[in-house]
RNA sequence: GCCCCCAUCGUCUAGAGGCCUAGGACACCUCCCUUUCACGGAGGCGACAGGGGUUCGAAUCCCCUUGGGGGUACCA
């Protein structure tokens, strides 16, 4: 078994582009066959390097590891030619010599009659003498395929089951290849390239959108006529964006790289990638790994109809996710970021000796808040730098009680280290002196601490500023 | 316009004629945990698009309607 991802690198990878991937991936490892990669950058036009390598590198990334080195589909130009020249000798194909203009003024004439656009096949038959008539007055070719009419393409999809096309609603005979001089074929165009090339790389099941499926009925047929045994075929569901509509580049973030840069993990979205269209069997969670995924996926519960993408449902697999690495691979993730504010990976104590522990402390803390890793940033901030108060921390500390129950705490605050259980102490003994209610200091010393009434546990909050030797001073900023 | 595909809670889905009073997940709501916010735990709200058949019996099969999507290039 071999499969293929052919991405076209015209743009960034694609969301879309990249849950195909995911499918091709998990049939691949599941039935032990090898995925391969090929680039498609015939359209010379919109085609960058640039693309391709975001493209690999968001593979990666993902964790879609490919076998052997990619394809370039521009590098296999002679040999998508010599199938071009087989399809003409053997008269499966032609010349033809209609110009831009005369085809525009033909659909025109179509849509003003109210029929569906398609080439009429006028020069499929041409006579030498009206074609050297056409080269004569110096028009250019492009080489079309015959698609009978009469043809009815059949194929078994392994997500939709039986389908059957009509040659008739193919759109006539098909251009695969570029306008060039009548003595030379010109660019080859898709339909003719995917199947030579898939033909070549021997590709025994081809998974894609459902948006190929019109090309299916036209690629089997080009199987057909060059000989080729064709691939089972899997058409999968599209991405619908919020309206419904197929995602696209239009509809804000949909670049694998623009979802790396806001802070998602691979994991999380391999996961809800693989969740857009494809269920676990009973008993399988729905937050799972792809390798996971990989001992189960088929193409029987794989979905017909598109789904939505649903930012709530990925944030939740993110959060999933960060929980479960733990505070240890938090930190690693986190230093980088950290290290951008200019926060320092290592803390120096109140004592002055070097605090290791620290920053995976602060990940155990926050952890269990984060949705994206970039939280983990904002989350943080308070501890490396003095936050100012906002309009509710001060609302706090100007309300009756709060200033005597800090100053109460002050006084008893010791030089030395605390732990938990003495830091409850020292709260209730501060309560007392001060003659508040314990929510009062609970609350100031929250706005004092944080600059802010939410936030994670107050005590552990505390004593980690407190190893920093942080905590007495933003309390007395606060009197 | 024409061709093709699709149709279960707001969203992703389970469901292959009786296991369905339609299950799960996300979101939402309530409560618990927590003198905060999250996390976590326990509950709750919430769907078979409509109409005809077939059948003892239909979310499941067939037909029509409606709705949605995709395609219709000398892009891929």
């Amino acid at each position: 078994m071999r499969v293929r991802l052919a991405p076209s690198p015209t743009g960034t990878l694609h969301i879309g582009t990249a849950r195909t991937a995911v499918f091709n991936w998990l049939f691949a490892k599941r039935h032990g066959g090898q995925f391969l990669l090929r680039i498609e950058d015939t359209d010379k036009e919109r085609s960058k390097q640039a693309f391709t390598d975001n493209i690999l590198e968001g593979l990666r990334w993902l964790g879609l590891d490919w076998d052997g080195e990619p394809v370039i589909q521009s590098a296999r130009l002679e040999e998508h030619r010599l199938a071009i020249q087989r399809l003409l000798d053997a008269g499966l194909a032609y010349r033809c010599y209609a110009s831009e203009e005369e085809l525009t003024a033909m659909r025109d004439q179509q849509a003003a009659a109210k029929q569906a656009p398609r080439y009429d096949n006028r020069h499929r038959n041409l006579s030498p003498e009206q074609e050297a008539a056409y080269i004569a007055e110096g028009r250019q070719a492009t080489v079309r395929f015959r698609i009978d009419d009469a043809a009815s393409i059949t194929w078994c999809d392994l997500v939709r089951g039986e389908m059957r096309w009509a040659g008739a609603d193919l759109g006539g005979d098909m251009v695969i290849a570029r306008r060039a001089p009548a003595d030379q074929i010109g660019d080859p165009l898709y339909n003719l390239v995917v199947v030579v090339d898939d033909a070549a790389m021997g590709i025994s099941h081809v998974i894609r959108g459902e948006d190929h499926i019109a090309n299916t009925a036209k690629q089997l047929l080009l199987y057909e006529a060059l000989g080729a045994k064709p691939p089972v075929f899997a058409h999968t569901p599209l991405i619908l964006n919020q309206e419904g509509k197929k995602l696209s580049k239009r509809d804000g973030v949909t670049s694998i790289s623009d979802f790396q840069a806001m802070g998602y993990t691979a994991e999380a979205l391999a996961n809800y990638m693989t969740l857009l269209g494809w269920s676990p069997p009973e008993g399988m969670e729905e937050r799972f790994t792809l390798a996971d995924a990989a001992t189960v996926f088929d193409f029987d519960r794989v979905n017909k109809a598109g789904a939505r993408f649903d930012w709530d449902k990925l944030n939740w697999l993110n959060g999933q996710v960060l929980r479960e690495q733990g505070p240890a691979k938090l930190r690693e993730q986190l230093l980088p970021l950290w290290a951008e504010k200019g926060w320092g990976t290592e803390t120096t104590g109140a004592a002055g000796q070097v605090d290791s522990g620290w920053q995976s402390d602060l990940c155990s803390l926050i952890g269990p808040s984060l949705t994206l890793l970039a939280d983990g940033v904002a989350q943080a901030e308070p501890f490396f730098t003095t936050p100012a108060l906002n309009d509710a921390a001060q609302a706090q500390l100007a309300s009756d009680g709060a200033k005597p129950a800090l100053q109460a705490l002050l006084a008893l605050l010791p030089t030395g280290p605390l732990d938990s259980d003495q830091a409850q102490d020292l709260l209730g003994q501060a309560v007392k002196q001060a003659g508040v209610k314990k929510g009062v200091i609970m609350k100031s010393l929250r706005a004092a601490l944080l600059g802010s009434l939410q936030g994670p546990d107050l005590i552990a909050t505390w004593l980690l500023l407190r190893r920093r030797g942080d905590d007495r001073a933003r309390i007395e900023r606060c009197l």
